[in-house]
RNA sequence: AGGCAAGUAGCUCAGGGGGAGAGCGCCAUCCUGACGCGGUGGAUGUCCAGGGUUCAAAUCCCUGCUUGCCUACCA
């Protein structure tokens, strides 16, 4: 069989290019609309259109990858669905940065230009994350890619907006929300993010009107004062008991405001009074409304002090903070100051103050659909991984609050909503209408706002699968069987999709939901752009490649911690994957004559029994661990099985037989073990290193004819389990390691061949050493090896003991005594450490009245070692002390 | 303020009721016919502290300390 002769190293820029081209050219990624193999589908969480690749995504996309091949190979018909998400604000933020260069804002644009500048925007620089994604290796469905505010999926947030609302379950109102100045939009709870200010605490006196003394209210706020409609004091507080109903004049404003009771008031913090201020405090809004107190705006939508500020009108709500304050002061309204530390809430994308702010939005009432995503995970049909996460879902969704889905923006779903000039009527449509029904006036205006990003990637898992259409697509991949996020997007979208998919699908979006953790730099700080720690998954491609990169990301992801990336740990896998690319050097050397369909006459050898044995316990845990999530198990078992078993033993084991040429039999064997034994490694490795295993398979085959994607994914073999040769071949392993210890603690030049004595335990332990000796001679370089049972020690001899074999290794020339003794006693330490606890363990009577009868049989077996090995040593060390005198 | 997770070798972390593990680093040694991005051997631990349950605890429970995160946001 003629093949590729392998280059030194494997170069992963060139065949990573090469394989993604072949793959996507013989169309492996697609899945079928219908088949009759079972269906695996996984979405992917659409990445921001603006977005580059960073480190979460790197990780995110990893471990989709690695399940979706797996479920491949497994023969699922397989969809990763991938697609971008529009993402609101940050495009637009995008776009507006570019207009501001130019000297323009969207305003001089106009809307329906500004739209089409976005678009221009995307189609030109959008995406770049899809290229970067392919650069990942990442196998998905790219026929089938979507756009959130694509055609259909457009339609499919219109319908779903409508049912919502014709169910009531959307309305419109007043009410204060999240206001971001610098954006003029609200933004949901979610998407503010709160830090801590070290500020002040301002203690102001309000005077009661019939002048009977003072009450004094601490703020965060003084400026918001200026909207002041009523203070407020616990009902049980006695200290004010006589004051409820009693009216203040608000200092600046010169105004009478009640004094009212409510239970949200603590009686210990500060005065136990509270100055309240419905249009710019939320608690303070809920207050309002529980007591009918005037609602009074101060502040409009750029964080201005607007007409009803009085004297403060047209002052940053910054500035006239100090202006009140030193007012205040001036007038003799200000108790003290004091300094205080809070939390300022502000807009996740732009950092700026939140100011809450009544306004007109548009809400999902959301306790009827997070009532049934609730019980979707408690009956199970939900499985959240790991399950810690549960609690914190359990948690948000009980106490969840309806859902601000408007926003102020341009780029986005608009509302499918219409007031009619004419009549006032509200249209609420999938299609723009063009009359209304009810005057038939057509003079209608559209709502001017866009609904939340979050609104359109919530139905994701369905409409990108043609939903409201009923699309054989829909039908056979909804419910998805998995998605894979990170936990920080839990409530932002996880939760949502639930809702919304038990909503409008009647079922579970998904049947498992795998949370992974965040990408950390080296001291555990959390990767950002302005911190400047941030590593650059591309970056680390190039250098290491894509195998090595992916591989490090899956063995360091084990559930529920965080991943510490540094740059160390990719270039220990490059060696892994150099280490691969020479293993199979030596292996396509040892197969270049390999003729499979040869009948076989010799039977396996040990080293081929032994090794399919640990293949197998590799391919059970790869299986085990990746169905259960467990990468780190995954890749750990594979890094074991390729480097520990398959180069450190079996390639070793086995030389002889290939390179020499007096038994061809028995080479024909080995051949075939090696051959199957190579490429059930490169399938089990294939979904962390699809490249590295790819090239190799192809080289292997000597075709490009079948890819490894389309290969069968191991299954444990049945017929190669054999544990009567693993445990023969664990003690020549074991006989191995001894000799290789006393040369190396002998310091004994490993060029030096040995005479190797061993005392056999009994008659059918010295047959099997005598059968195995060849590989003690190889692997332990010796000249001769002599097995006897109860052999006599000999003389000059340094001794190792493995159960009741005991190996003699002769020392050559001047025998290092103290060293052999030093040796010996460290050895005999450590045993008599070890039957001391397990002797004082037999000998308690509540061990063996309690414990369980194999641990007994276990201990007693451990004990009955203890004690040879001690003898013997022992032994040894007399007969050395004896030597020396 | 509540909640969750974690504290194990110098570092990064697995594990998890019955003999303390891996990778990296470190030390020694080796140009053995795939690999020095390698081979071989070695050293290193009050498994955070205290208490409890148990025949048996690094592992389960409680308390505390430390760290990280999440949720809420009391003026």
């Amino acid at each position: 069989m003629a093949r590729k002769e392998l280059s030194k190293s494997f170069e992963p820029a060139e065949a990573e290019k090469r394989l993604y081209d072949y793959w996507i050219k013989n169309k492996y990624f697609h899945a079928q609309d219908t088949s009759d193999a079972p269906a695996f589908s996984i979405v992917i969480p659409p990445p921001n259109v603006t977005g580059m690749l960073h480190m979460g995504h790197a990780l995110n996309n990893t471990l989709q990858d690695i399940i979706t091949r797996f479920k491949r190979m497994q023969g699922y018909n397989t969809l990763w669905m991938p697609g971008m998400d529009h993402a609101g604000i940050a495009t637009q933020n995008v776009v507006e940065q570019q207009l501001m260069k130019e000297g323009i804002s969207r305003h001089d644009l106009g809307r329906e230009k500004f739209i089409a500048r976005v678009w221009e925007w995307k189609e030109k620089y959008g995406g770049v994350i899809i290229n970067q994604l392919k650069r990942l290796g990442c196998s998905c469905d790219w026929e089938r890619e979507r756009f959130t505010m694509d055609k259909g999926l457009s339609h499919a947030v219109r319908e779903v907006f409508v049912r919502l609302y014709n169910e009531g379950l959307i309305y419109q109102g007043d009410y204060i929300v999240n206001w971001c100045p610098r954006c003029h939009t609200a933004i949901s709870d979610l998407e503010v993010e709160f830090k801590q200010d070290q500020s002040f605490l301002w203690n102001i006196r309000y005077k009661f009107a019939d002048e009977s003394g003072e009450i004094v209210v601490a703020t965060t706020r003084p400026e918001t004062m200026l909207g002041d409609t009523a203070v407020a004091v616990n009902p049980n507080d006695k200290r004010y008991a006589d004051k409820i109903g009693k009216y203040v004049i608000l200092p600046l404003m010169n105004k009478k405001i009640p004094i009212i009771a409510d239970e949200y008031v603590t009686m210990d913090f500060g005065s136990g009074a509270v100055k309240i201020t419905p249009g710019s405090d939320p608690n303070d809004f809920a207050m309002a409304q529980r007591h009918n107190l005037e609602i009074i705006t101060i502040i409009d939508g750029n964080g201005i002090i607007n007409d009803n500020g009085g004297a403060y009108k047209g002052q940053d709500r910054y500035e006239a903070r100090k202006n009140v304050i030193a007012d205040l002061d001036r007038q003799g309204f200000l108790v003290g100051t004091e300094p205080y530390a809070h939390n300022v809430g502000q807009c996740y994308r732009c950092k700026t103050d939140i100011e809450p702010m009544v306004s007109k939005q548009w809400f999902v009432k959301i306790k009827p659909l997070a009532k049934q995503a609730i019980a979707a995970v408690v009956k199970g049909k939900i499985k959240i991984v790991p399950k810690s996460w549960e609690a914190t879902y359990f948690d948000w969704m009980n106490n969840i609050r309806d859902w601000c889905i408007s926003r102020q923006l341009w780029w986005g779903h608009r509302i499918p909503v219409w007031y009619c000039d004419g009549c006032g009527k509200i249209i609420v449509a999938t299609a723009d209408p063009d009359k209304c029904p009810e005057c038939g006036g057509a003079k209608l205006r559209q709502d001017e706002d866009v609904l939340d990003t979050w609104f359109s990637s919530a139905l994701w898992p369905f409409s990108t699968l043609g939903w409201p259409q009923k699309t054989k697509a829909l039908k056979t991949f909804y419910p998805t069987s998995l998605l894979i996020t990170g936990f920080d997007i839990l409530f932002f979208w996880v939760a949502r999709m639930m809702m919304m998919g038990i909503y409008v699908m009647k079922d579970v979006p998904f049947k498992d939901v795998y949370l992974h953790a965040l990408v950390r730099d080296e001291k555990g700080e959390k990767m950002s752009k302005s911190k400047g720690n941030s590593i650059d998954p591309i970056l680390m491609i190039d250098q290491y490649g894509t195998d090595a990169f992916r591989f490090t990301l899956a063995a360091y992801t084990a559930q529920g911690r965080d991943v510490r990336l540094s740059p160390e740990r990719i270039e220990g896998y490059k060696f892994f994957v150099n280490k691969i690319w020479n293993a199979s050097k030596l292996t396509l050397g040892h197969l270049d004559d390999f003729d499979e369909s040869e009948p076989l006459c010799a039977p396996d050898s040990l080293p081929d029994k032994w090794i399919k044995v640990k293949l197998n316990e590799a391919i059970a845990e790869v299986i085990k661990a990746l169905d259960e999530y467990r990468f780190n198990d995954a890749s750990a078992a594979v890094y074991r099985f390729i480097w520990h078993e398959l180069c450190d033993w079996y390639l070793e084991l086995s030389k002889p037989v290939f390179y020499g040429k007096e038994n061809p039999e028995q080479r024909k064997t080995a051949q075939r073990t090696l051959h199957e034994v190579f490429q059930t490694m490169l399938q089990l490795l294939h979904p962390f290193m699809p490249f590295l295993t790819e090239e190799l398979w192809q080289i292997l085959k000597g075709s490009d004819e079948n890819s490894i994607m389309v290969s069968r994914f191991p299954v444990v073999n049945a017929l190669w389990e054999d544990t009567a040769a693993e445990k023969e071949m664990e003690m020549i392993m074991e006989i191995i390691t001894s000799i290789r210890n006393i040369r190396g603690e002998m310091r004994i030049a490993p060029s030096q061949k040995l005479k190797v004595f061993i005392s056999a335990a009994d008659e059918q332990n010295k047959k099997s050493i005598e059968k195995d000796q060849s590989y003690i001679l190889n692997l332990a370089n010796l000249e001769s090896l002599k097995v006897e049972i109860n052999m006599v020690e000999p003389k000059g001899v340094a001794t190792a003991v493995i159960g009741a074999t005991k190996i003699f290794v002769p020392l050559a020339g001047a025998v290092d005594i103290s060293a052999e003794k030093a040796r010996l006693e460290k050895e005999l330490g450590k045993v008599s450490k070890d039957l001391d606890q397990c002797s004082k363990k037999l000998s308690n009577r509540d061990f063996r009245a309690k414990a369980a009868s194999e641990i007994i049989q276990k201990e007693e077996e451990k004990l009955k070692d203890f004690q040879k090995k001690f003898t013997t040593l022992e032994g040894a060390l007399k007969k050395l002390k004896g030597f020396s005198v």
